[in-house]
RNA sequence: UGGGGUGUCGUCAAGUGGUAAGACACAGGAUUUUGGUUCCUGCAUUCGGAGGUUCGAAUCCUCCCACCCCAGCCA
């Protein structure tokens, strides 16, 4: 393999964690988690985390767990547990016997928030939701006081016991942890640290109708694992504090050290949970693995590779401040990959007709083509060629630009593997007035597409034999949102405004050559001169072959095309 | 107007007092049977702004400005 080495950037936390090891804080031990919560698809953002963390352990010669927060039965589900799951494995990463659940710790959770009313450090408090927020003050005033909080132990134990027991009704009391209503940070007030929900969870039945809230339970599970950096997003900078009490007060043996990073953002589409679901559920996209979407299902259908996803995560670095990566990044990562193991193959995705007026009507040659100029070892394979092809219909132009150098009135382009051709007559339709064929005679003196007089042809076009041809549907993806930020709209306009109507061009009739009759759902091909595709996992059948763009190759007569008619 | 963060090239991002890495993008050029790939070349006299300390500041100090996060019994 010619794996280009690619040293990754320094970054803040792996410089942590190296004078951590450095010091031999935690006996130079390094243990990372990557903590999901089973309640939608996994994106290219999590991919972040997954790479971050796995790596970071992996470097370290640590080890990496996986742990599903689980603590909101009313969210979570096991379809996104196994989806995480399988997602999680694709982009290649083993969390080996530790696969673990927040809802594995209950018991001990429980035991844990006993032990924090026996210490007077927790309270039952029975005011309502309503009350609690009123009592919890704003940005600028501190809160006051839950007359709940002088309760005895004996009341909290009892109540809590009861909350347990499902005496009460959900909303009926929480219980808070005691720290400080006048604090400055809000989540210091007196957090709720467990609340009734009577409801089945998906792991553990209707054992429990008392759940843990994030705060609380993340920590904790965190310790009981062994964690010693607990690597989260930015937002959860305010609760590193509560992190850090809830463990101190506990007093337990490990104590992991929270560190911040900035989520990633990506342009040109979303990555929040909340909106992905919403493009889901109203149908804008056709699922979660509809290719157009930024998770890692999506991105899988599309043709992106898992390496190409790790290289992208190490390439964009980890920082604290905001930002929003290029999407032409990612792009560019697929395209470094694919280039390197995608098998050559010529299809047609608007077929012109063209008939080679010199060529024996009945004659076939299979000529030889190479699988992939970037690997020899990839080898070659035969290609049909005949009287009468298909080019792509843009590949002519009756009245050629400057700078246009392919098929023309008159004019000599080469048919890649095959011959020199030149056009000789034009067909149009009578109606419309539209190139309906083309004729053209070919040099018998040119086979496999080269000269030997020398003469040079400017352009080299893809073809298949008409006759020999498979029909196939392709399906064109363009970026979801005709925008960088649509993310990043102030609450007024709603993102779905600068949704892209032309995300999805489905193409139909296209012709490829046959070589791909027995293509296997997932593979990746390079249709040459005009991008990467792949056969579609759910809709490709035997019957009808169905590709997805992946992502176009670089077109620089397009940019030159675009700059011409920005000048006239 | 409380608290917590962040500001280095169009986009990411190194840099931790010794005189601005790298990647993508972009622009030129070479090679090419993919207008692909590959290969060269160019691309921040300047680090949010203003002062100050220092022989020397993106790095230290002061003030200011901008942006992000927090008032779920979500995570």
């Amino acid at each position: 393999m010619t794996a280009t080495k690619f040293t990754p950037p320094p970054n803040f936390i792996r410089n942590i964690i190296a004078e951590d090891v450095e010091a031999k804080k935690n006996n130079g031990r390094v243990h990372t988690r990557f903590p999901p919560e089973p309640n939608g698809y996994l994106h290219i953002g999590h991919a972040k985390s997954i790479c971050l963390n796995f790596s970071l352990a992996a470097e370290f010669g640590g080890l990496c767990n996986v742990r599903f927060d689980d603590t909101n039965p009313t969210k979570e589900d096991v379809e996104y547990v196994e989806s995480i799951k399988s997602d999680v494995r694709w982009i290649g990463f083993d969390w080996g016997d530790r696969l673990f659940y927040t809802s594995d710790y209950f018991d001990q959770l429980y035991e844990y928030a006993v032990q924090l009313i026996k210490d007077g450090k927790a309270y039952v408090c029975s005011l309502s939701a309503d009350q609690i927020r009123e009592y919890r003050g704003t940005l600028t005033k501190p809160g006051k006081d839950s007359p709940y909080r002088p309760r005895s132990v004996e009341e909290n134990l009892d109540l809590f016991e009861r909350m347990r027991a499902g005496e009460f009704e959900d909303g009926a009391h929480v219980l808070r942890a005691k720290i400080d209503m006048t604090s400055p940070n809000l989540n210091m007030r007196d957090p709720t640290i467990y609340r009734i929900r009577k409801v089945d969870h998906h792991r553990t039945g209707s054992k429990w109708c008392i759940y843990p809230m994030y705060d609380f339970s993340h920590c904790l599970s965190d310790s009981i694992e062994g964690i010693t950096h607990s690597i989260c997003t930015l937002e959860f900078e305010d609760n590193r504090p509560l992190y850090d009490w809830i463990l101190d007060q506990l007093n337990v043996d490990c104590h992991p050290q929270q560190i911040e990073f900035a989520r990633l953002n990506l342009s040109y589409t979303v990555l929040s949970k909340r909106k992905l679901v919403q493009l889901v559920e109203q149908g804008d996209v056709s699922g979660w693995d509809d290719p157009r979407m930024p998770t890692i299902s999506g991105m899988r259908r599309r043709g992106y590779t898992p390496e190409s996803i790790r290289n992208f995560c190490e390439r964009i670095g980890v920082a604290k401040r905001d930002s929003i990566v290029d999407m032409a990044l990612l792009e560019y990562c697929v395209r470094e990959d694919l280039n390197k193991r995608a098998p050559r193959v010529m299809g047609v995705l608007r077929p012109l007709r063209v008939v080679i007026d010199n060529y024996p009507e009945d004659q076939v040659e299979e000529l030889d083509a190479i699988n992939n100029p970037e690997d020899p070892s990839m080898g070659t394979r035969k290609v049909p060629f005949s009287q009468v092809l298909y080019i792509e219909r843009e590949d002519f132009r009756e009245d050629p630009p400057k700078k246009f150098f392919r098929l023309a009135p008159g004019r000599e382009v080469r048919l890649r593997y095959a011959y020199y051709i030149t056009c000789v007559g034009v067909v149009k339709d009578e109606q419309t007035g539209e190139v309906a064929e083309l004729h053209c005679t070919y040099d018998p003196e040119t086979r496999g597409g080269w000269s030997k007089d020398g003469r040079k042809v400017r352009g080299t076009l893809h073809w298949v034999s008409a006759a020999h041809s498979l029909e196939a549907e392709v399906r064109l993806y363009d970026r979801l949102f005709e925008i960088a930020n649509p993310d990043g709209e102030k609450d007024g306009a709603d993102f779905k405004t600068y949704l892209n109507p032309n995300s999805l061009q489905v193409v139909t009739s296209c012709a490829i050559e046959p070589s791909l009759s027995h293509a296997e759902p997932g593979s990746v091909y390079q249709f040459e001169r005009l991008g990467y595709f792949c056969v579609d996992s759910v809709d490709s059948s035997d019957k009808t072959l169905m590709f997805n763009r992946t992502v176009t190759l670089r077109d620089s007569w397009a940019k030159i095309e675009k700059k011409e008619q920005k000048q006239k």
